[in-house]
RNA sequence: GAUUCCGUAGCUCAGCCGGUAGAGCAACGGCCUUUUAAGCCGUGGGUCCUGGGUUCGAAUCCCAGCGGGAUCACCA
């Protein structure tokens, strides 16, 4: 790859301080006593501290003024400025250490280490006085520089592709998207130690399985050699869980890595993070009001309140929330009572709001589409949403009095699903005739229709006490606590396109065609990278191209002959 | 997968009624010993995403491709 002007001089600096005796990428620890955060914490309320500071970060910023100098450093909690002088860098007659090492060979982006003590400006600002600095990295390549003035943004770096590729520097420029991804883990960790305090075990499952269930979506597929068999990335991990109340834990959870072969958009990436839990003799209610305790706990961790900004919505996730059972959502939002109707009146309904019925569709597919199109969007504030279809839920008890449904709650916020949950279904029988109408599903064309699992139906033979199960998604729940409109906001290294790798012909082979080296960067900078490239040119063009470079380049060496140029391309 | 918008210097962007490119920041050379998106003077830096086409001439117009965003479909 040509290097920019930039970054040869960036690499002609790393030789300079190789030169100087300087190592720029140097083995032995630095050791910090302090953070940036601590000083502009505490230095205000008490000038006599730090006056013996070691700390080391990344430099952002340099304001050089001849023999004083700013420069801004910033580490892991956040930016702290650096005060240079000349003669306390440099206290002797030798100022190369000042004049050539910082001024000239630093860059912004180089790591360094210094050791001083804090002092405030004339202008107020919390300031270590450098009275040694180490070089502790040098930064081969140009940073963004976003610069920031009465909380307006300069040059922001927001070109979502290149912050997605290369998250490093999104995380090292853009103090927010690191914010975002702190509160993500603080939600984790909320919840982690909501489920530890109840003693609920921590399990893992697997991920590689042999038949994919749990939920109803296309896999990812995948072969093992050595048992040259297929494997499935899981698409929930709920089967197994279940195996495991089976094998007579009472409480079982796991914040899994799911996988599904599907559209990505906003609100989907193909691998993705679940948490469930699954207890044993509890039933969906007592789970509805876990899950309110638990994400209302998570609120105040991340937030110190329950009121939530999301986009223009404030969210209150305070206790109780709302719960519709879904043929009161639909009635109330809609005015139709569903409640009674058969699947010819359910298609009915469907086309008035604007539902494409289509022959696949059940009556609870029907009334899931009614559902979705009129009722889930307008739910802003926490709502539970309880009593599903049975055709719908496949792993779910049917309902303890209401024909036709089953036990099963989600619970909507921002006009999504952030959770889903029921009673588990533990009747074997019942569990067998669920599977086979999937299967009959399937067979109608439904791609996402469920599979049976035999071994899954076995355990359960042999006895699941009565069970509540949980599943909460955890990157749709992280952008609504850290207020961010695309899923690839929450997640460090989305899914994308791989990079475009370009091909290109080493020194060497263009020196097999006779191309003296001095040449080689000018064919390179002309845009050839490979031989073939070369060899498509028209050697006229190519002649005059080169030449032409050599003279805008000044370059000190002898102009090419057409025949030389002839002569490689033959 | 469909529709639509975008792809110019390291970054953010202008130029797009066709005549081989500009600004700010960053870089380089000066001046400046507490500055504040520091300032002032000067300099350099570009396969204008790629490939075709139209044209005497394309960053600019047309077509195709690649990459990305948004919306929709599937889904969490």
């Amino acid at each position: 790859m040509a290097l920019s002007e930039q970054e040869i001089i960036r690499r002609q600096s790393l030789e300079e301080l190789r030169k100087l005796g300087i190592d720029p990428y140097p083995a032995d620890k630095f050791e910090v006593n302090v953070t940036a955060k601590e000083i502009q914490e505490n230095y205000p309320k008490d000038n006599s501290l730090y006056q013996d500071i070691s700390i080391a970060g990344r430099i952002m910023q340099r304001r050089i003024m001849g023999a004083a100098s700013f420069t801004e450093i910033q580490d892991s909690t956040g930016r702290i400025q650096l005060y240079f002088k000349r003669d306390e860098i440099c206290p002797e007659d030798d100022k190369t250490l000042y004049n050539v090492v910082f001024k000239r060979l630093l860059d912004i982006g180089d790591i360094i280490g210094v050791k001083g003590y804090v002092f405030i400006t004339k202008m107020g600002e919390v300031t270590i006085h450098v009275k040694e600095f180490k070089i502790l990295s040098k930064s081969l390549r140009v940073l963004p520089i976003v610069k920031e003035k009465d909380d307006k943004v300069f040059d922001a770096f927001s070109d979502p592709e290149l912050r997605y590729r290369q998250r490093y520097l999104d995380l090292i420029v853009n103090p927010e998207v690191r914010d975002a991804f702190v509160k993500r883990t603080v939600m984790i960790n909320t919840m982690r130690s909501f489920l530890n305090e109840r003693g609920y075990l921590e399990v893992e499952t697997p991920i590689l399985q042999p038949l994919y269930g749990g939920a109803a979506a296309r896999p990812f597929k995948t072969h093992h050699n050595t048992l040259d068999m297929t494997l499935y990335l899981r698409i929930a991990n709920e089967l197994y869980l279940k195996r495991l109340i089976v094998g007579g834990f009472d409480g079982v959870y796991e914040f899994s890595k799911d996988f599904r072969n599907e559209g990505m958009d906003r609100f989907h990436n193909p691998e993705f993070t679940q948490v469930e839990l699954y207890v044993a003799y509890k039933d969906y209610e007592w789970m509805m009001d876990l899950v309110e305790e638990m994400i209302e706990k998570v609120a105040l961790d991340m937030h110190g309140t329950t009121k939530v900004r999301v986009g223009d919505n404030l969210i209150d996730f305070k206790r109780p929330w709302k719960r519709y059972t879904m043929y009161e959502a639909i009635e109330e939002f809609t005015g139709h009572d569903i409640s009674q109707m058969n699947e010819e009146q359910l298609v009915d309904v469907a086309t008035k709001v604007g539902v494409k019925v289509d022959e696949s569709m059940g009556k609870g597919k029907l009334i899931d589409e009614i559902f979705g199109e009129t009722v889930e969007s307008k739910l802003i504030q926490p709502t539970f949403i309880t009593d599903y279809p049975v055709e719908m839920s496949p792993l779910a008890k049917k309902h303890r009095t209401k024909e036709g449904l089953v036990e099963r709650f989600e619970a909507i916020v921002n006009g999504k699903e952030i959770c889903n949950a029921f009673s588990e279904l533990n009747d074997p029988i019942d569990q067998r005739q669920r599977f086979e109408a999937q299967l009959e599903l399937g067979k109608r064309g439904d791609e996402e229709s469920m599979v049976l699992d035999e071994d899954f139906l076995r355990a359960l033979e042999y006895g699941m006490p009565p069970t509540a199960g949980l599943g909460i998604g955890i990157d749709r729940l992280a952008m609504i606590m850290t207020n961010s409109p695309s899923i690839q906001d929450v997640l460090f290294f989305p899914q994308m396109r791989p990079e475009k790798k370009q091909v290109e012909a080493s020194d060497e082979d263009f020196m097999k065609l006779g191309i003296p080296k001095e040449w080689i960067p000018v064919i390179r900078q002309k845009g050839f990278n490979t031989v073939d490239e070369l060899k498509q040119a028209n050697p006229n063009k190519l002649f005059n191209d080169l030449n032409g470079m050599r003279k805008k380049l000044k370059l000190d060496i002898p102009a090419l002959k057409i025949e030389e140029v002839k002569k490689w391309i033959e």
